[in-house]
DNA sequence: CTCTATGCAAAAACTTTGCAGGGAT
DNA sequence: ATCCCTGCAAAGTTTTTGCATAGAG
């Protein structure tokens, strides 16, 4: 069974976690979108209790297969974790935006991610 | 009345919306703090309602007065508006650092406010 | 077979809203 | 006197937890 996405069953079984339905079906949707989802946005495509999605996404936040941050409609964004960038949250419009190539260190700090919020440039008057 | 901080009362009577004794609390409060506090952190010092501790800080967004951002304790944070500067937050210890002399420009895009998340100098091992 | 994952329902944590009374201008 | 502000209580939103059952290895 989940013969369908090699790739995804792989990711799972090379942390050597259980593969199940519901870890095959969130990393299938969080690959094909392309860009962060929340909650909201990925039950729309799948029938899972909130509670196994939330504890998935956990368990892959702890296996360092996914990122999150959350957005200012107060939900959580997650990702597949890929090469580091920002994201832009724009206060008018709400969409966000992966801001590749920003170059962000700070001496002696590990940044796992940055977030930077304010007005897109579709938003602008 | 409120005569003990002209600074504070000035930078409502500015925006013309009313003095009232609960406004001025927060504001000082947020002035003498010099970093950034949540709701948890000022009630300690002052007794008022939460609700309308909620809708002073939304009254104050909307004048432009004050800047807000979440944690990663789900909270929200909040300090007077003043020169730019990004806030980077300890996912290990739950810090909140000030960052100055960070400088991100993104062309067309205009900024109101950068978080970084990551593990801070004292965090690491 | 064993141990982890799932679903359901209830709880938690922070913020917002309705409403009636109080206060600033 | 008018309108905005405040407190209280109740509701709202997203995420988390307890517990019994189902499913993967």
């Amino acid at each position: 069974m989940y013969e369908h996405n090699t790739k995804i069953k792989k990711l799972i079984k090379d942390k050597n976690i259980k593969l199940t339905t519901a870890r095959v079906a969130i990393l299938e949707i969080l690959e094909k979108a392309k860009k962060p989802l929340s909650y909201e946005d990925i039950k729309v495509d799948i029938s899972m209790d909130k509670a196994t999605f939330y504890r998935n996404i956990a368990k892959f936040e702890k296996e360092d297969m996914i990122n999150s941050f959350e957005s200012n409609d107060k939900k959580r964004y997650f990702e597949l974790k890929k090469e580091p960038h920002a994201h832009f949250i724009c206060m008018e419009c709400n969409s966000i935006q992966c801001i590749k190539n920003i170059d962000i260190t700070l001496p002696n700090y590990e940044i796992y991610n940055v977030t930077i919020n304010g007005k897109c440039p579709d938003c602008q008057i």
